[in-house]
DNA sequence: TTACATAGTGTTATATTATAACAATTTTAA
DNA sequence: TTAAAATTGTTATAATATAACACTATGTAA
């Protein structure tokens, strides 16, 4: 486990400290006044830290949370659910899915190095509304 | 099964007969000829032709592919393998892996009505290079 | 067949997300 | 201690996507 740099530690406390997965932009408004001025110093902080597998990337949002699994290296095995309402994301850690996914073949026997899944629908709260 | 609008369909048959995905701007350059001038026309055709589930967005990509599955008729359970090295994209139809992520539960016992599965490897043929 | 809702079109402008290119500095490791 | 690798700072710009408004076409129910 390497240490982070100044900008990637600033970044990373943004979003490890966030409830929600925060966006780009959103970051670079929030670390303006610690001295981030430019979104290319968002983004080289988001790269190197979704590489890492510090945060990992919504892809359907364009939005970024804190791995919440302290013992995550790499990012190359990530599953998601999104509240389709309220925009809640929870990453997934189970280990029959991610053992199933790890696992799996297509047609021609091909294994996958990395997947993403993203689950839709609405969270506890939303449905009980 | 609904028939298309006009710029649905020059859309809809451009993104069938391509071999790989299409980004939305490229799109707008090809149909240009066509009379599709802005982006706005070419992003709403492609919303509906995504709702009604005869293309799929590949999200980590921003790029649209044709399902391939003929009785697909709505967009909600999708699985794509994507090679790292020459963006080959491939639509995974597996009774077996959507049966599992149909059914598939979180801890709290919340299921899913959709979900957008993206694996990443290397493709038979960048394999063997 | 009318009228009314729904869906689609065309257009301009603008918002949002992300990268290119270049120069300098800091950190890491041989 | 020095050379490579990583990080930073900066300006400019590319790429992706939506807002707002006016108008037209299509389906459908009275």
């Amino acid at each position: 486990m390497q240490n982070l740099s100044k900008n990637q530690q600033i970044i990373f406390d943004l979003i490890d400290k966030s409830p929600e997965p925060l966006k780009a932009y959103a970051i670079l408004f929030n670390v303006q006044k610690k001295g981030i001025k430019a979104p290319l110093q968002v983004y080289r902080a988001l790269d190197k830290l979704v590489k890492i597998g510090k945060i990992h990337k919504i892809e359907s949002r364009n939005a970024f949370i804190a791995c919440n699994n302290s013992s995550c290296q790499v990012s190359n095995a990530t599953a998601f659910s999104i509240c389709e309402v309220c925009e809640k994301v929870t990453e997934i850690s189970n280990t029959n899915l991610s053992k199933y996914l790890s696992n799996f073949k297509d047609k021609e026997g091909m294994k996958f190095n990395k997947y993403n899944l993203e689950f839709f629908g609405l969270c506890k709260k939303c449905k009980n509304k």
